[in-house]
DNA sequence: AGATTTGTGG
DNA sequence: TTCACACGTTCGT
DNA sequence: GAACGTGTGTCTCCACAAATCTGG
């Protein structure tokens, strides 16, 4: 992309004072005597050192090669480097391992400097190369002495680096923004809604809730470790660990729930099913219940199973685990005795078609079939209705509400998917619905992705959705229809924001249109899918299972 | 040699 | 370092 | 039909270079 705004050659430092300077207010008070001091030494720095510092920390380390750093904007490489050691910013290499070596240096170099004890051309991958290193056996210090000949500088490590993640962590108030989204919105590649920011309310109350916050995240990378390690009897000890931990900061309450879903799940695989009911009884974030009755399902407990679901069915997390226990329960039931309920099945509209196998996808395929019998016909899925749901209540989903945006790189409210995002906006939820009914979406919402377009927003796909699409489908659907999705949509933002209709067709006249769910041979509708088919179903709006046949076959 | 992956920086 | 979706297999009714 | 596991495209950017892999 050509580059439009041309940035100060220290940007990079510029923007991590300016997070210094934030997170200083804002949390300030919540820093140790240590970090204060490692905050205090880092200014002392000369400019030049603090660049250094900053260019290391935001590269992949840890460990860098003298000769692999060099910046325009930096003088005295070698001054700088003194400086960092000189002030404990940073340390040199004493013996470094062979994954080290590994991330350090070239495969050329390192069959050059491992020509004396290792066959050359023998191995086929560098991998294999370093495998043969390790079997050497040889001490760190040999490892790294073996290397001096490829490296004729200095091996250094910025320190401070959880010191830095704090910083970044009371920043963001999560683990994967970072300063790149300073950068990012400097030169125009993403752009976030001016709102407000109502810095009242702090998302860590407390150190402890800090803190808290990093444990459960480091429970995570030993989950993610375990997983890409193949560790697979690290997953018990790690499962009884985490339910052993107390967690009640609503900082880091939805992560820990997260987790132990993630985690049950995975001890589930491997029927450690003691461990996976305590981590699920932990969790109170679906399907951490369903995955309960199921457990108890299996191990024969029928009675417990029973009443699990009878608990769910009265006060339901979702309506995915409703579902879900109404399902289960007949199975249970028949076990325990009872009578055998007949559910009755959905009855959606459905349609078949015969085309020929194609290049492309089934719904692409599907879509071209079907543009000869409409005016036009786009491959939406969730796509269009979460950008109308975007466009139509934008400023309702960026209202400055106390404790729900924390920084200006925000996609949305911290609430958005919670429960009780609607209640916190009633009035004005309230109100708008009133517009929209009462109003013309088909010019309301072609204004809205004008004002609004490029905004980042968790809702709308500008890449994917134009403004012309938006346009036609206003002016196609009846605004009860968009307006009864809608409803849903804020009923429940989380769950019902996936499941819509692969295809959405539109003819040429108002209420000329129809979603389209596209099934190939072997498919099926998922859950979501069939909720939406009924909702659709119990409000009118025209929609139908497309199932495909090939014809060469 | 060409293709693919990874790291980097703005 | 996810999420939503499609696709393939197995099992039980 | 129900439940589960797995593969795929896509992640809030893109250009460029270096390193590595691949297959002949
Ligand atoms: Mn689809
Ligand atoms: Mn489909």
């Amino acid at each position: 992309m050509k580059q439009t705004v041309e940035l100060a050659a220290h940007y990079y430092l510029d923007n991590f004072l300016r997070l210094c300077r934030t997170v200083d207010a804002r949390y300030g008070d919540l820093l140790t005597g240590d970090e204060r001091a490692v905050l205090e030494c880092f200014h002392k720095l000369s400019f030049d050192s603090q660049c250094l510092y900053i260019r290391l920390i935001s590269r992949t380390g840890p460990w860098f090669r003298e000769s692999k750093v060099q910046y325009r904007e930096i003088d005295s490489l070698d001054t700088c480097i003194d400086e960092l050691l000189a002030n404990n910013m940073a340390m040199l290499a004493e013996g470094l391992d062979t994954e080290e070596l590994n991330s350090l240096f070239t495969r050329a170099e390192l069959q050059s400097a491992f020509a004396a004890q290792l066959p050359k051309d023998k191995y086929g991958s560098k991998a294999a190369l370093i495998a043969a290193i390790d079997t050497l056996d040889l001490t760190s210090a040999a490892l790294q002495k073996n290397l001096g000949s490829s490296e004729p500088g200095r091996i250094l490590t910025p320190l401070h680096f959880e010191f830095i993640e704090l910083l970044q962590l009371l920043f963001f108030g999560n683990r994967h923004q970072s300063l790149t989204e300073f950068v990012l919105e400097d030169i125009g590649i993403t752009r976030y809604f001016p709102y407000s920011l109502n810095r009242e309310e702090r998302l860590f109350k407390n150190r402890a809730a800090v803190d808290e916050y990093q444990l459960c995240a480091a429970f995570a990378d030993e989950h993610y470790d375990a997983l890409a390690l193949e560790d697979w009897d690290a997953l018990p000890r790690l499962g009884r660990r985490l339910a052993k931990l107390n967690v009640q900061h609503g900082s880091s309450l939805r992560r820990y729930h997260s987790l132990c879903n993630r985690l049950a799940r995975d001890l589930e695989r491997m029927e450690e099913f003691g461990v996976a009911l305590s981590l699920y009884r932990h969790s109170e974030r679906h399907p951490a219940r369903e995955r309960q009755v199921r457990i108890l399902e299996k191990r024969g407990d029928w009675k417990k199973a029973k009443r699990l679901c009878l608990q769910i069915i009265e006060t339901p997390w979702c309506e995915a685990e409703q579902e879900a226990a109404r399902r289960i329960l007949p199975r249970v039931e028949r076990k325990l005795g009872g009578s055998a309920t007949t559910r009755r099945r959905d009855q959606f509209k459905t349609c078949a078609l015969s085309i020929p196998r194609g290049d492309r996808s089934v719904e692409r395929l599907a879509a071209q079939s079907l543009s000869q019998d409409w005016h036009t016909v786009h491959y939406v899925e969730n796509r269009l209705m979460n950008t109308l749901f975007g466009l139509a209540f934008w400023e309702e989903i960026f209202m400055p509400l106390p404790g729900v945006f924390h920084h200006p790189y925000q996609g949305g409210p911290a609430d958005m998917f919670e429960q009780g995002f609607r209640e916190r906006r009633a009035a004005a939820i309230e109100a708008r619905v009133n517009v929209l009914l009462n109003g013309s979406l088909s010019v309301l919402l072609p204004q809205a992705y004008r004002r609004y377009q490029s905004n980042f927003c968790h809702w709308t796909d500008w890449r994917h959705i134009d403004e012309q699409l938006v346009r036609d489908s206003c002016q196609l659907i009846p605004n009860a229809h968009l307006v009864a999705i809608f409803e849903r949509l804020l009923f429940d933002p989380r769950e019902n924001r996936s499941g819509f209709p692969d295809l959405i067709a539109l003819g040429k006249q108002p209420g000329d249109y129809r979603l389209i769910e596209v099934k190939g041979p072997g498919d099926a509708l998922q859950d979501g899918q069939k909720r939406w088919l009924r909702y659709f179903d119990r409000q009118g709006i025209p929609a139908e299972v497309l199932w495909v046949n090939w014809t060469d076959d």
